[in-house]
DNA sequence: AACACGAGTTTCGCCTTGCGGAATTATGGG
DNA sequence: CCCATAATTCCGCAAGGCGAAACTCGTGTT
């Protein structure tokens, strides 16, 4: 009776929920108990587990009233989440190609992540001595030229919620004064743009800016990362004004109102 | 060691599955295996057989170089097929309640299921004598006014599929002969909306019309129902030409192409 | 070139815990 | 008020999920 798959690592009540899962995402609307266990054929009494853990976990909706689910929160934040991170990627990839060329140097995209930035997408200069970072990879907020621009530009009560979190040490130059940062982070915000030397990883520095989505919140970030050695302050500033048009325009196309540049 | 709910219906391995899930949509691209478990404290080879068992149902994708994981399918088309729903049903509401005052008659608007059309939403007229559906409710295709409507622009290969199905009797004048459906579905074609005069339920008429997304396709449809007795003719002719004009609206507000109503 | 390390895959046997039939309670239509 | 249908709860069995550990493979190091 070998049924769903040959993957022998397929846990069956994980890939039952999920079929019931799907049937009622797909169904378009509340449904009830019967009907899902009618149509996929599993018991009823398993159905319920099955409808009860994916309300628990937030996938499903269930309305007590007429006793029937429907697509819950949790997934369509997710759907939200990703069509965003989709569209910033696909919006940023070619203006990251363009800056690459420009600036000879790896260009990165993250997101912002909880508490971390997440790299999403990212084009290397050739030259590039190692690589910096992978996509997916996660980094700490306050240590990366990108996680300052989001920093920077967040709303008052999540940026102070952010900072309240342990700074871990990344480099000798890792700022962890909250002070210190805080000028920072104001700073960022008068000329648009954040920079870390070596605070992150030795002897590389970076160059970041925010994206906003439709909002106005700085949902991701594009860097231009570069060997200390090779980005002395005034090309840094150069970049610093070039990246901050680019992501402007990415954010306008995001639906973003205006940047709110002036302090 | 109660974990994560008080609920005694809750699954483990599924609502750990769904944590998994989550965590990779939410690390917003591409996570290897042991980043997975690692933060979510289980163990590689349970959480090795959950990506497994999400990867299989699709709502994971399996990058074999990279040995990462990230969003699959699945979830994307579950996420959109919701969105859809949802535009669809925001934007008919206004002009169903509209609809009901002119005609004082119940309005309906479903989408297309698999051989089924499913009532996502309806505004009663409170004169009605009973209710006619329900929301979550399906009836079969060919039975439907909601139903022909969309099977009459359907694209020829699915329309055909959808008639090879078996097709249930709901009532004594149900249509079941192949030739005079078809027959049917090119008048709908060109007149622009279906009537059911007692097919799906006795006594009861209906007038469908299709409502199209960005693709042409025919996604949703709208209908009026009414008792056989207080829809004469005329009137039903009358409510056909509303139903088209204020669904071809609705198909435009969804980003449709010009309605193909010429045959 | 050999080695060490880390990541992914496979195996295996224990015993948790998921399963589903059946009983029980809630619901709502007639 | 009763009956039909649906949702919950109970319970004992054993299916199958679990995780430690072994194994493989690829990378980077000495």
């Amino acid at each position: 009776m070998a049924k769903k798959s040959d993957n022998p690592y397929v846990v069956q009540p994980v890939m039952k929920a999920l079929k019931v899962l799907e049937l009622v995402a797909r169904h378009g609307h509340e449904i009830a108990l019967t009907a899902v266990s009618k149509e996929l054929r599993i018991p009823k009494t398993t159905t319920f587990r099955y409808l009860q853990t994916l309300t628990a976990a937030g996938f499903l909706d269930h309305n007590r009233t007429t006793d029937r689910y429907n697509l819950g929160p949790q997934l369509r934040a997710i759907a939200r989440a990703d069509a965003s991170v989709s569209k910033v990627r696909e919006l940023a990839r070619p203006a990251m190609i363009e800056l690459m060329h420009e600036f000879n140097e790896t260009v990165n995209l993250a997101v912002k992540g909880n508490g971390t930035i997440v790299y999403i997408d990212l084009v290397e200069a050739n030259r590039s001595l190692r690589m910096q970072a992978r996509i997916g990879d996660s980094h700490p907020m306050h240590s990366t030229a990108l996680g300052k621009a989001i920093l920077a530009f967040l709303p008052e009560a999540e940026r102070q919620r952010q900072l309240d979190l342990p700074l871990t040490e990344r480099t000798g130059r890792t700022l962890l004064e909250r002070e210190e940062i805080e000028r920072q982070l104001r700073q960022v915000k008068r000329v648009g743009y954040a920079t870390e030397l070596g605070e992150n990883e030795d002897g590389a520095m970076c160059i970041g800016v925010p994206v906003f989505d439709e909002d106005g919140y700085p949902v991701a970030a594009l860097s231009i990362s570069a060997p200390l050695m090779r980005m002395p302050h005034s090309l840094a500033a150069k970049a610093g004004v070039r990246l901050r048009e680019v992501a402007a325009g990415i954010s306008t196309r995001l639906g973003s109102p205006p940047p709110t540049t002036a302090g």
